[in-house]
DNA sequence: GATGAATGAGTCTTCATTCAT
DNA sequence: CATGAATGAAGACTCATTCAT
């Protein structure tokens, strides 16, 4: 049984990821809690302290994951693997959240308020690259590799999947980490 | 020299891509414009119809040039890097449409007046799909590619790339396209 | 010690007095009582309600006094320091009630609620309109003196102290009623 | 023929002495003024600021009387005088301004946005105090006066009169000046 | 075409008050 | 009596859009 406060920051979750941090209403939201506008106010400070809460659950939990694999023994290969099928399951758990990042990160991060979930997006952002240095440099993967431009189509790819993909879907949230993983590592091509 | 309306897409093009639709208000645009709020009602019926042009000229004219691409004899492999690099050059030529598209295209193209943007959305789509479909066929890719996962990925990592790539950058645009098709193509492995 | 009750109006005078009836939230006055906000209501009915109870206390002790000094036998010179000297202990005894009368008095006494606090009021106005009209009659005071002037100019003088007086201050509040007395008696100057 | 921006200075003045600060609604000062209410913002930033106009013009009118009357060679009794004279003269042309800070002075004054005004309102203090220690020091007036004293009296006497004061009524603003000027020179008493 | 004051519906937010526990 | 989550009316403010000049 979900508290009130879960309630609402469920339904947050769903309609800011629709329509984005500013299309959102905080009247729908509301609506969609099953609760009065003005009830809104007693759990939250704002709509953006709402939308933190949002985003800062999601990102805690991935940082906690991904801290796990980045401190583990994998070779980058397998590591990298691992922080596609953390990445996906985040998905998976918190589509709110990534889909709120997705339209609306780039105004969220840049408040004041959101300067601790910006500071973790950044650490999320060093493994990604750490990883990728590593595997360019053991020669496991291509020497031009830009670990940038790679952390940043890995995340884009990632993220775009939670417009689209569903539990009741073609794929289990593992296979689709498993197909990005393939993709992504040896491209479509069957050379 | 730019025609005033020319001026005025242009500016809009810069605040929608950076502030997404919602975010962006028509007094900034004109600000930037470098005319008065009223004036902008002179040339356009509304912000709607504002970004409709921000977003129907590049829409135009990518589905121009995938049209080509695609009548054109090229086999799929050869066919796929050109439509990454004819991405990749609208990038560079329309960067507010494609931020615009990246932020608020859940919601523009569910608008009325879009409608026929969304048409072209789809026919790029499709053509996309035609020639994922045509590798597999082919035996060129692999034989449980999935098209629609990676016509997403593909245009969820090519949009993305419009957020940091600039003019002065590391890459050039054709560079960039070069770098994305690889990377596609043969992922990331040395393998 | 203190009942519940008698901590909550104490609680609303200082914060009435300090942020005036509009800008005291009924959440800082229960914060400084002690209690929850909906616990006040057990007491009392409305925040007008507890607004007339801190002034209602403060009135009637002042009307007691008042008509105490105007039904004694003293000569109008006499009344009239004493009169300030009962209204000055009525600023050290109830700053809250004075404070919020100082800053919202207009307001509330034009509340259906405050009928007879507007009536104590008007008594008290009276007294001090009495005293002067005595003291004009006797040859006291100067012929052309306007009680309503002096009466209004009294009442503003004596009620600003509210604003700076302190227990621990440079006047005791006897002495401050003595100033008081000697200034609006006979002026500032030394002739 | 006032402008659109002098009525609404005009309306909020007399709408804010009359509720307050807090209790004036900007809908009730638009209504005055024959606006609607989101045109307000066309020429004013925030009620707030609003609020600041309709007192700096005051506070700055008064400012250069006070420095006129301050810098002459008049000596203090005159001085005084003619403080008073030129205060009551503010009240005949500004009530708004200065019912506003009657009720909401205290609340106002601390506001980030009104530094400048509480700088004038502390030199205007300071001409004040001036003048009555130089009354004091001359002799002209008593050894023991308490300038800070006299200073809140008579500011509190004249800024009273703003709650009752007409032009149509008993006195004009220049006898209604010279009566507070016999009043605390002399006070009430014939000796 | 340009202007910019005016509009007014709509948004977030506040807060006195209620009431089930 | 106390609690504090919930209420809902009302408030300040926003902003795309209009239109007389």
């Amino acid at each position: 049984m979900p508290t009130r406060r879960e309630a609402i920051v469920k339904a947050a979750g769903d309609i800011f990821a629709t329509k984005g941090f500013m299309g959102a209403k905080v009247r729908e939201i509301t609506d969609e809690a099953g609760i009065l506008s003005g009830s809104l106010y007693h759990h939250f400070d704002s709509k953006e302290a709402l939308a933190l809460e949002v985003v800062q659950g999601y990102y805690e939990s991935m940082l906690r994951s991904f801290r796990t694999v980045a401190g583990s023994s994998l070779d980058p290969g397998d590591m990298f693997v691992e922080l596609i099928r953390v990445s996906c399951k985040g998905i998976a758990q918190s589509p709110g959240a990534v889909g709120l990042l997705l339209n609306s990160g780039h105004y969220l991060l840049a408040l004041p308020r959101f300067a601790a979930v910006a500071c973790m997006n950044d650490e999320i952002r060093r493994i990604w690259i750490g990883v990728l240095e590593a595997g360019r440099a053991s020669g496991e993967w291509k020497a031009d590799l830009d670990p940038d431009l790679v952390y940043r189509s890995v995340r884009d790819v990632l993220a775009g999947a939670v417009r689209w993909w569903s539990d009741e879907g073609r794929f289990s949230i593992d296979e689709l980490a498993e197909r990005y993983a393939e993709m992504l590592l040896y491209g479509i091509g069957t050379a």
